[in-house]
DNA sequence: GGTACAATACCGACCAGTTGGTATGCAGCA
DNA sequence: TGCTGCATACCAACTGGTCGGTATTGTACC
């Protein structure tokens, strides 16, 4: 069962106390980082004991992967439902901002892990992540790509630099985004699309 | 000399010893993480001993603060400089962003280890930064509000949001950029000055 | 110009504390 | 009686930092 997490198999089957140690897991990572937490202090922090988390995750590395791959999932569910609704392409690239404005707002701590440690992904689970961001932008891509060639929207910014750019504020958000902050989620998400659609439609 | 980095005391008046370990630690920090760095891995890297570094830096986090130093006095003095030019609007929004742009890509590990490990500041050097970043904000903010206020820019974006925007994609720039890439750095900064300076138009 | 003295620059073995991980035990359910 | 689900005690490896000591450079005085 060697770089698979036990757990991993069943997809979105965590069991309760799965769930309760990665919840405390993705605090304390958000909070200080992966390094820098201990493992004693997830325990702790989830009320459990040492020997409970080894019985459910082989290794410390794993409870990052956990929360990298239930954020990934999600998001790439998220778009290819997105895609599926065959919208218009400026009403695409606002349903995909919004969304990951969104999901990334109501999950910002693991989002927050996520674009800060992901470079601690050894090399299997880094290449499968390669794999699903590259897909992720060359989806993005065509969508921007053709209605460039269409002509429905403008070509002074090229497509593969239009994608780096948003797909970046978004992942940048985690940094500066508070929940308690003046603008709701759905607020930064209007905005933010309005910002791109309006630099794509030059 | 508590919470002080020794050589930090003169600006820029590092010794050949310290950039020889500072330029190590860059490059060990921006590949694998500060947490994950160990002291002695720095001074392999840079040929020198435990008691070398040591003796120039009262601990590692010292290091960290250097790095930081180092780039931020370096993007403020940019700003400042460029601010004094009294461009027109939309010129100076250009000239901040290919230049900003333009320093992350040439010392992209240190804007790599800055954007990933600035949470591990202390409170003390955590304000000071936080008082530099603001004022970054807000200087760059006003000069987008003043144009939009003259109508030179459109009001279609907020004017903060626009600078979170700008600012986060180049604080992204280092997961994505690569030296060996099929664009220069002064391709890029265009482009993404092009992107924002669209939006704005708006 | 040489000698005594001192400050600076550096060395590397060592330490106390911490860390991720393991081995073993045990209760309850089938 | 055995198996799952956890608890407890423990360990070996590693880490940042220290400390006594040495080499080298600078200085003041004869």
């Amino acid at each position: 069962m060697r770089g698979v997490t036990r757990s991993a198999q069943g997809r979105g089957e965590l069991t309760p106390m799965e769930s309760r140690i990665l919840r405390a897991a993705v605090r304390l990572f958000a909070e200080k980082g992966f390094d820098a937490t201990t493992v004693q202090e997830i325990v702790d922090a989830a009320e459990v004991t040492k020997g409970a988390l080894y019985h459910y995750f082989d290794a410390k590395d794993d409870l990052l992967f956990e929360i990298y791959h239930s954020l990934i999932s999600s998001q790439m569910a998220d778009l290819d439902r997105i895609i599926a609704l065959r919208l218009s392409a400026a009403d695409t690239v606002r349903a995909i901002l919004v969304n990951l404005v969104e999901t990334t707002a109501s999950r910002v701590d693991e989002a927050a892990v996520f674009t800060r440690e992901m470079h601690k992904l050894n090399a299997d689970r880094m290449a499968a992540f390669r794999a699903d961001r590259r897909r992720y932008h060359e989806t993005f891509r065509e969508v921007i790509d053709r209605a460039q060639t269409a002509g429905e929207l403008g070509t002074v910014v090229p497509a593969d630099t239009a994608v780096l750019i948003a797909l970046g504020v978004v992942n940048q958000l985690p940094t500066w985004y508070r929940p308690d902050g003046p603008k709701s989620p759905q607020q930064l998400g209007t905005e933010i699309a309005d910002f791109v659609l309006a630099a794509l439609s030059a």
